[in-house]
RNA sequence: GCCGAUGUGGCUCAACGGUAGAGCACGGCUUUCGUAAAGCCGGGGUUGUGGGUUCAAUUCCCACCAUCGGCUCCA
């Protein structure tokens, strides 16, 4: 007899041939129903396996099922293989890459020289419920690598992942007698168990992410516990749609984008409404943290950049022209420019840290294929900002930079963000133990701040390593927005010096941030995180006003300039339509507050408010309502019920 | 840049080898209305661009451009 214990704490006394599949039925017979796996001693393992192995006599064992988020996942794998035959089936040329899952689902990646098209679907789709419905069980067999090799000697894809395997036992899974896959597992028992499974997509991609390998096709799938999580799955797919920003910018009227220039936005009158509200909050936070603020051209002689490496190291996203037969380049970043404006004059110790801020536009040349919408652009606008200090102001510069992020962060209304240290790339400029400094600098910054973060190997900038803020929307998805980067080339190259105390010459140390990252891609996140429903300070129109008929619309008027003499963004609806188009309109351009004005409230002074988001109404005197409104934008409240 | 898909009035979409239709938007008229879309009338498209096949192309084919979904890259 052997022991189990189970996640509630109890224990077990069983027989020590016992499987997975034989402890569900035991517990009972509903958990044996739904069971698809079982984790043993924190391993997850084919249900049908044997719990106790090499003389064990204990284990601490959960029996898994597709609520657990490992089950989902396992399924979601099993039907990645479904899938795979299906595809077999239908296309018997295909060779199969590998299958993984991934965030809400899973992809294949196979090889066929016919391209498998979106109408396609429905027939993988309906081969896959064939495999479903015969419910055939999932058998593993394994064997040593040599062996497997051997097997597989003819296909490339499969030798290559049987010699990345961590195991010197390869194992294979097969489902029925034509379909066979090299796969570690674990897998549901049987076909039978994927009960809501949807091909979703297919696109290209390379063997191991790899440009110069074969392009490969990766078909999307997904999977889900039961219909209606699929359903839901589909549902929030279809509510993120409705909030991307590419749909809602236009639906809005806050920016475009033309063939005339792909990768540069427009912005239109309401977009830069929101772009000026964010730089005057913008500006008045670097005011009390001390910056100033300079602007460097946008063209500057090519002979500057190969001063500073990007010639060397950026040349490939740069665009360059030619004025008078002499050769210019358009920025890609702004801290050549700084590096001039710089040594226009002497400097001194005294000065420092001397904090400089440039909201620079620059232009990259992205590759076509990557651009969209503002979050991917050719020309953008950073708020960036150089900071030229000693090597000992470096900490406590690094500490205030981010506590100014976290203070910009959160007036936005974003709560959750995590940070990331990037080490030194292959494609850098400057000595390994320069790199190095640099890099323990950064580290102890965070470290000091008690910041927890993640380490990035070789994703620095060419001239240093770099902190990097992610920051979450409210669909959970990251955002790469601010970046502090340390550099001691760039001063180097460009002979920048500053004065100390005893009075000889030395190089300053630079460093780059930028907190908002891009203005551009910065609003495209605004946009999707709100679904347009901008705070009240962000928002493009703050205030509708709509009179019942004409016979309000003089009342109207007297609002109307109340609002401006308020300073607010306002409009008044002074169309024919019956009210209640009115209030269609308005909440179709997701204005925070209407008015809603006819004789009761002309005679009394007052405003029927119908607030953004919610049901109600209510009647208040215009006055207060001023208050109430201009308090909130003062303070940068999100909520607008009052 | 690579793979695949898409490209029809301002927007969303329909149709078709015989030169295009709806809703919204827009303009005019009627209506003046109390909390999520009043009615009528009207204007507007050489169907992304350039070639080709055909008696005939918006429809079929090719190239290019742009966009979308991914890959690689990235603020």
């Amino acid at each position: 007899m052997a022991k189990v214990k189970l996640p509630d704490g109890s224990t077990l006394e069983v027989d020590n041939s016992l499987t997975g599949k034989q402890l569900a039925e035991q517990i009972g017979p509903g958990l044996a129903k739904s069971a698809i796996a079982a984790k043993i001693n924190g391993q997850l393992k084919d249900l049908s396996a044997p719990i106790f192995l090499d003389g064990l006599e204990e284990a601490e064992i959960q029996i898994i099922t597709p609520k657990d988020r490992e089950g989902l996942e396992l399924m979601r794998h099993s039907c990645a293989h479904i899938m795979a035959e299906a595809i077999c089936s239908i296309w018997p040329g295909t060779r199969l890459v590998y299958g993984p899952t991934v965030y809400d689902g899973f992809y294949y990646d196979i090889d066929l020289d016919e391209p498998i098209r979106p109408t396609d679907f429905e027939k993988i789709e309906q081969k896959m419920a064939e495999i479903v419905k015969a419910d055939t069980p999932f058998v593993r067999k394994e064997m040593s690598r040599e062996e497997a090799l051997n097997k597989l000697k003819d296909d490339k894809y499969k030798t290559d992942n049987i010699n990345r395997a961590d195991s010197d036992s390869i194992s294979f899974y097969s489902h029925s007698d034509c379909f066979e896959d090299l796969c570690r597992g674990p897998h549901v028992p049987s076909t039978g168990k994927i009960v809501a499974f949807k091909v979703m997509s297919v696109a290209g991609a390379y063997w191991h992410g790899d440009a110069t390998q074969k392009m490969l096709q990766r078909v999307y799938g997904t999977a889900w516990a039961n219909k209606k999580d699929l359903e839901e799955y589909l549902n929030r797919i279809e509510e993120a749609k409705k909030r991307d920003h590419r749909v809602l910018g236009k639906q809005l009227d806050l920016f475009s984008f033309n063939e005339a220039g792909p990768g540069f936005a427009f912005m239109h009158a309401k977009g830069m409404v929101i772009w000026n509200a964010i730089i005057d909050f913008w500006r008045s936070v670097h005011n009390k943290y001390g910056y100033e603020e300079i602007r460097t051209p946008i063209i500057l002689n090519e002979s500057l950049w190969h001063k500073s490496g990007h010639w060397d190291h950026y040349k490939e996203n740069m665009y360059f022209t030619t004025i008078d037969e002499v050769e210019y380049a358009v920025k890609p970043m702004n801290c050549p420019g700084g590096c001039l404006v710089y040594n226009t004059r002497k400097h001194s110790y005294r000065e420092f840290p001397k904090r400089v801020a440039e909201l620079g536009l620059v232009h990259r040349h992205e590759a076509s294929g990557v651009m969209h919408g503002l979050f991917r652009v050719r020309q953008f606008t950073q708020d960036d900002a150089h900071i030229f200090c000693t090597p000992e102001q470096i900490e406590p510069e690094i500490i205030s930079v981010i506590e100014l992020v976290f203070e910009i962060y959160k007036a936005f209304g974003f709560k959750d963000f995590h940070i990331e240290l990037s080490t030194k790339p292959e494609n850098h400029i400057g000595s390994d133990e320069i790199w190095e400094i640099a890099t323990n600098a950064l580290k102890a910054a965070l470290i000091h701040k008690g910041i927890d973060f993640k380490i990035n190997e070789g994703d620095g900038a060419f001239y240093g390593p770099k902190i990097d803020f992610h920051i979450e929307d409210c669909l959970k998805r990251s955002w790469q927005l601010g970046t502090i980067q340390l550099d001691f080339s760039m001063p180097e190259r460009f002979g920048l010096v500053y004065t100390d105390k005893d009075n000889t010459e030395k190089a300053p140390v630079m460093i780059h941030r930028a907190i908002l990252g891009s203005f551009e891609r910065f609003i495209g996140i605004l946009i999707e995180h709100y679904a347009a429903n901008f705070p009240l300070w962000l928002a493009p129109e703050q205030v509708r006003v709509l009179p019942i008929s004409e016979k309000t619309n003089d009342y109207a008027k007297t609002i109307e300039s109340k609002l401006k003499d308020a300073n607010l963004r306002f409009s008044c609806d002074l169309s024919d339509e019956k009210i209640n188009s009115k209030i269609v309109k308005a909440y179709n351009d997701k204005v925070p507050y209407m008015l809603v004005i006819g004789p009761r409230e002309a005679e009394s002074g007052t405003v029927n408010v119908r607030i953004r988001g919610l049901k109600e109404n209510q009647t208040i005197e215009i006055d207060k309502f001023l208050e109430m409104i201009n308090s909130k934008i003062a303070d940068k409240i999100i909520d607008l019920a009052f």
